[in-house]
DNA sequence: AATGAATGAGCCTTCATTCAT
DNA sequence: GATGAATGAAGGCTCATTCAT
C-alpha cells in the first residue's frame, strides 16, 4: 500500500521559496544591468538555481521581470504613508508626504527594489500600468488630494503641474544624482543628507505654493 | 522590454555621408531600444547599409553609441541660450533659463535626439562623461551662476539644492511624461502646453527663492 | 591552405558522451585544417550537434582544442613502452626504443590524433606545454637516460645531440613523408615499410655511437 | 598632340617594387600566423599599402601565399652549396653539404622565408609542388648522387632512408627547436651551436655509413 | 518538482573581396 | 595604376528556451 498522502506543506513553502529567491535575484540583476543586459543565467546563478529555473517557475523572461517589478513595489515602503495621521492640518501632512517621498527616493528600505521601479517607470514597459495602479497613482492621488485641500481655488491643471513640481523635485534625486555627481563631483553631492533635502523641498515648496516658512 | 526591432522602413536613399545615416540610424533606435537592446543589425538595415557598416566606420558598437549620443546633443537646441542677453536682471535671466528647459524637455526638436540623451542620463554609461562636460555641466553651471547672483546669502549647498529643485521640476516632464499619462491620463497631461508648464515653473520657482510674483 | 572543410559526412550517431563525440570530431577538423582553419561549426557538425555544443561543453574553441589534444596523444600508444624490460641491456632497450618511436610515426594507432599532435609540435600553441609535460618530456628523458648509460664518458651536449639525431630521424617519416613523397614519388616512399625503416634506423644509430652491428 | 609614348621604367619598377614589398610583408606574416592566421589587411598594412593591394596585384589570397612561397624558397641562400668544388672527394663533399643543411637550418640568411618554406612543407599546400620541384628536390637528389658514390653497393632503398636519416637530423633542429627547449630548457638548446650541430652531425652521420672518423 | 543537457536563433565582429573612382 | 568605401559571408560566442528524465 501506498502511503498516505498528506499535506507536504514544506514542498509547497519551498515552492514558494525558490519563486521568492528567483524574485530577489531578478529583482537585483534587472536593477544593475536592465531587462536587456541582463540574463536569465545570471539571476539563476545568483539564486543559486539551475539556468531552466526561470523558464519553470515564471515561464519565461518577461514574466519574470513582470513578477519581480511588481514584487519590488511591495518591497517599497509606501505604508508609512497610509497610517498618517488623517486629522493633522494640510500642510502638515504635505510637509509628511514630502519627507517620505525624499526619504524614499534617498535611501530606499530596499535599494534595488527601488531602482528596478525607477528604471520601469524612466521607460514603462509591461509592468509600468500594473506599477502605476497599485504603487504611482495612490501616491499621486493622495498628494492632489492634498493640493486640492491646499489650493481649492486652483484649476486642476494648475495643481496638478504643482504636483508634478513636488514630484519632480523629489524624483530629480533618484533619477539623476549619478549625473549630479558626474557635474559637480561626488563628495558635493553626498553632502546633501536626507533630512537637508527633505527640509529644502519642504521649504521651497511651502514658499512656492504661498504657505509660507513653517512655524517653529 | 520594449518590442523587438521588426522591419522599420529603412531610411530614403540621401546624399547624406554614410557615417551621417549611420548616426541618424544609431540615433532612433538607441533611443527606442537602448544601448543593449539595440542591434547593429537593425541600425545597418535602417540606414540602408549592410552589417558591416557599422564596424567599417566606427569600428565597434559602443564606439557608435558614443558618437550618437555625442551627435544628439549638439542636435539638441541648446545654442539659442547662449545669446541670452548677459545684461538683464538676473531674475529675468533665470525666467529665460527656465523656459529653455521646459521648452528643451517638453517638445525637443528631435525627439530621438533627447530621448537617447535622458536615458544616457538616467544611467550613466561611457558617453554619460563626454555628455556630461561639453552639454550638462555648462548650463548646470549657468544657473548656479545665476543663483549665486540672486542669493548671494545662501549656502553653496542651499543653493545647490535651489538648483536640483528647478531642474527636477523641468526634467519631470520628459523623464516621466509617459507615466504620468498612465497615472492622470494622456488627455490630462497633454492638456498642459510648453507655455502653461514654463509659466507654472516660473512662478512656481519664483515664490519658491522669494523674487515673488512676476510684475506684469 | 588546406580545402575548405565541406560538407564531411557526420559521425553515425553512438552512444559515446557528448563530449567524446566532439572531442572525436575537433581531433579529424583540428588535424586536417589546423586551428585557425577550423571551424566550431564544422567540428559540431561533425559530430552530429549543434553550434552551441562547444561553447557549452568545452566553453570555448581554444579550450576544445587543448583537451583535444591532450586526448589525442592518451590515444598515442605510448604505453607498450612503459612496461619495457628494465633489466635489458641499454642497447637492446636502445635498439626497443627506436623500434617503438619509428613504429609511432609510421603507423600510429590513431592517424589523425598523431596528427594532430605532430601539427602542436611543429607550432607550439597553447596544449604544447601539456604535451611536453605528459607525453614528449617522459620519453625524451628515457632516450637521455639510455645514452647516459650508453655514452657515460660524453658531455650532456653530445649526449644531447645525440639524441636529437635519434629522434630526428624517426620524426623525419611524420613530419615529411608528403614532401618525400613529393620529391621521390609515392610509391618510392610507400615502399619502405615500418620493418625497414627501424632496421634502418637501428644499423645506422648503433654504427653512429660505437656500439658496432649488433649481433645476429 | 600626344606627348610620345615612351617607355616608364620608373612605372614599371614602381609596380615591382609594390609586389615587391607586398611578398616580403606577406612572408613575415604568413610565416608568423600560418595561412588561415595571416588577414590580407595585416599584410598590407605591414608593406604600408591599402587593404585592396593583395587583390590588385595578386588577385587574391592564395595567389599571394603561393607567390611568397616561391620567392621565400629563392631567398633561402641554396646557391652556395651550388658552387662547391664538384672535384673533392664524396666523403669531403657531404660533410660541406651536411654543414651547409645544418647551417641554413639553425640560422638562415632570411629567418622568415626559411619558416615560412617548412611551415609549406610540413603541411604541402598549393605551394608544395613548385617548392619541391625548385627547392627541395635539386638538394635531395645531390645528396642521393653523393651516397651512390659514397655506397655504391647498397640498394637504392638503403640509400634512400640513409638520405632520410641524415636529412632528419639537420630539419630536427628547424622543425623541433622549440619543442625541444620546451622539454629541455632554452639555455639547454641554445648552447648548441651552428658549429657544434654541424660536427656533431657530420660524425655521426660518418660513423653511421662507415667513414670513420675524419682525418684531422 | 526540478534539473542538466542540448538547441537554434541571434549577437558583434572580422574576413577576403569588389567596385567606383 | 591604385585606393578608399563598402559588402556579404562567415567567424566564435551567448542567449532564452526546451526536453527528457
Amino acid at each position: 500500500m501506498a502511503t498516505e498522502p498528506i499535506d507536504v506543506p514544506e514542498l509547497a513553502e519551498s515552492n514558494e521559496s525558490a519563486k521568492e529567491r528567483l524574485l530577489a535575484a531578478a529583482e537585483e540583476i534587472f536593477a544593475d544591468y536592465g531587462y536587456e543586459g541582463a540574463s536569465v543565467r545570471a539571476i539563476c546563478h545568483r539564486a543559486g538555481m539551475n539556468v531552466a529555473a526561470v523558464n519553470y517557475h515564471f515561464g519565461d523572461k518577461e514574466t519574470l521581470y513582470v513578477e519581480a517589478v511588481k514584487r519590488a513595489h511591495n518591497c517599497s515602503d509606501t505604508k508609512p504613508v497610509d497610517d498618517d495621521d488623517p486629522t493633522a492640518p494640510a500642510s502638515v501632512r504635505l510637509e509628511r508626504f514630502i519627507r517620505h517621498m525624499v526619504a524614499m527616493m534617498h535611501e530606499p528600505a530596499s535599494p534595488s527594489a527601488m531602482k528596478l521601479v525607477v528604471r520601469e517607470m524612466a521607460d514603462p514597459g509591461k509592468a509600468a500600468a500594473t506599477l502605476v495602479d497599485e504603487f504611482i497613482r495612490p501616491i499621486a492621488f493622495r498628494l492632489r488630494a492634498l493640493l486640492q485641500e491646499l489650493q481649492p481655488h486652483q484649476t486642476d491643471e494648475e495643481r496638478l503641474m504643482t504636483g508634478f513640481s513636488i514630484i519632480g523635485q523629489c524624483l530629480y534625486y533618484r533619477q539623476n544624482r549619478r549625473v549630479s555627481e558626474l557635474i559637480f563631483g561626488k563628495p558635493q553631492v553626498e553632502a546633501l543628507t536626507v533630512d537637508m533635502v527633505a527640509d529644502h523641498v519642504v521649504r521651497f515648496t511651502r514658499n512656492a505654493i504661498g504657505l509660507g516658512e513653517r512655524p517653529a
